[in-house]
DNA sequence: TTCCGTTATGTTAACGATAACACGCCCTGT
DNA sequence: ACAGGGCGTGTTATCGTTAACATAACGGAA
């Protein structure tokens, strides 16, 4: 009882019509009269008929599939930049292949091994640091690249990111204008999460530039860095250096879990430690108190990726980068 | 220049053998000598060849593909069984087809159909409660329907999920067993959120069983419902039903927004309030005071629906419920 | 030696859609 | 009245891979 589902050529037949006429009725502009196009959709309707995305494909050389990996899933920040792109990309019929890496560049280059296998049209990467294979395979792929997150040295395609080093720079600002003196930085500087490490460097060399200690730096672990471990991280800090006036963390997730460490302490913030995050999570608004941050526009990175992507379909061009300036957000925890 | 991409064919000659070869020696345990293998592999590394997946799926009419849909991708639960069926699936060469449906059945709709075109092997959705059409989708489509989160009464096809309200009344047993009465509920009733809804319905039920005045219901919008629409709620409840003692709100992070407003007005929790979420986020664990909550083990509902899917590549089977018992967490919110 | 089974490889046709081209038909302008 | 131009539809061949079948080569058992 389970005959095979039903193909255009049923629907054409069933329809009195051909299989090209069937087609051009499943596609938006092609010219079919509308009495035909109603009585093509009835008949597929009643036949149970369902377009075969895959054949289609093959034939038309085009996937509709706009390929995009991401560190994590759960990171609101990635999950906005995935927001912006879906519904930047919806109106063109572009679907997602969403694949998240782990924050592993091997597990990023298996990701964009089997992506290519499906032709996507364009292909976005969260970073702009990728394995050698990674590498080639882009630079080979034939189709349009996005690095995001981040402004690559040596970009591959287009880039649409920030410098996580001038955003983490502005924070310093903040605090040395403010009269702190001794700040520190939470955070790893594990090989495997770039734009951490940057943020990192962007520590260092800000507090450099202002002949200040850069070396109270602890490590909070391997990302993605949870609140815990930026708890955890806390009670390292205020072991090793207690003399720490603020710090600034590597995201607003470790930032809340350094701030319930204070609390569980009773060390009050503000007053005897400032805290700022990164990323502009909900949590950093809505805890007492609110944490200074770094809002670096995730949904408008998808957003501007989506819009370079559909415009380049229409017409090429060479390599762009588009550069989103993030937002400091001071709030509660560092006044 | 763009001369177009090389095919197996292209490989083929190159290698001075057949295509049949070259598809058999990018197959796992096709018969192929171990040198004429590594020859083509070769070959196709310096002609720069791209497995096509798309010919491929068609001609042997299976796809690779297993098609998920889940709410929101900014959530760490979903994300957290997103990560269970990819990590169960990827052994066996599936890849995961990743949508979200923005708590809207109408999206879900768009989005069941768009997936089918691609014709996956499986397709998980989220909840038991669907579109007329998106039903009928599922129902025809042929292929394994996975409905998780949730324990349908009319189930589509095989199911892996948990009562909502069973788990809800769990957390209510526990307050009354601590002498609480007056409990309040921080939850919408939107039909957009059915499981937000079941627990809420589940919080009515117990209060009823238990004789207890089941009115003290407040909105906290539509889902997602954030930290903020959960301090807000709290503000409203404090208004609306000073005489409170317990709250149960839809989510850890509401209920975390919750505790921020006591905190803000300087009522103590436990104390004055207590309070309980569900989901056993990160923030519910790292708080001041922890908050209390209930574990409904989403990795593990990733995980057992991948090894059902598996399965029923073996071997069909009639439609399948397996349940997965949440975990009632207590912690200081509710001490 | 003969025969059969195994292994490695080749040949043919097809998966289901659509690009490219062809062709009537009707309407408009002169 | 007739040329010219859309518009709606049909025909043919093809996208790149692989299922199914065929075949060559070889080794070991009888």
């Amino acid at each position: 009882m389970t005959r095979k589902p039903p193909t255009m050529a049923d629907v054409a037949k069933a329809a009195g019509v051909s299989p090209m006429t069937v087609s051009r009725a499943f596609k938006r502009d092609a010219s079919v009269s509308e009495a035909t196009r109603s009585v093509i959709l009835q008949t597929a309707e009643t036949l149970g008929y369902v377009f075969d995305a895959t054949a289609s494909n093959l034939r038309s050389q085009r996937s509709d599939f706009v390929a995009v990996t991401v560190p994590s899933l759960n990171n609101a920040n990635f999950a906005e930049t995935v927001r912006g792109l879906t519904e930047g990309l919806r109106p063109a019929g572009l679907q997602i292949l969403l694949g998240y890496t782990d924050y592993d560049m091997d597990e990023e280059e298996r990701l964009i091994d089997q992506f290519l296998r499906r032709r996507p049209e364009a292909i976005v990467v969260t970073g702009g640091r990728h394995t050698p294979r990674a590498r080639r395979l882009l630079e080979h792929a034939g189709i349009a690249v996005m690095e995001t997150w981040d402004l690559p040295d040596a970009p591959i395609g287009h880039v649409i990111g920030f410098s996580n080093a001038e955003a983490v720079r502005s924070m310093v600002d903040h605090f040395v204008a403010r009269g702190l003196t001794r700040l520190a930085f939470i955070g790893g500087d594990a090989a495997r999460d770039t734009r951490g490490t940057d943020r990192r460097r962007g520590f260092i060399a800000a507090l450099e530039t202002y002949g200040l200690d850069p070396t109270r730096l602890v490590d909070a672990g391997t990302p993605p860095i949870s609140m815990a471990e930026g708890a955890a991280a806390m009670a390292l800090l205020l072991q090793r250096f207690p003399e720490t006036q603020a710090v600034i963390c590597v995201s607003d997730l470790s930032a809340f879990g350094a701030l319930t460490e204070c609390q569980r302490r009773g060390i009050a913030v503000p007053g005897a430690m400032e805290i700022a995050g990164f990323g502009n999570y909900d949590v950093a608004s809505v805890c007492v108190p609110a944490l200074s941050t770094i809002d670096p526009h995730p949904r408008r990175i998808g957003a501007e990726t989506a819009r370079l992507i559909l415009s380049l379909r229409e017409m090429p061009s060479p390599p762009q980068t588009i550069s989103i300036a993030p937002t400091l957000i001071l709030r509660g925890s560092t006044s």
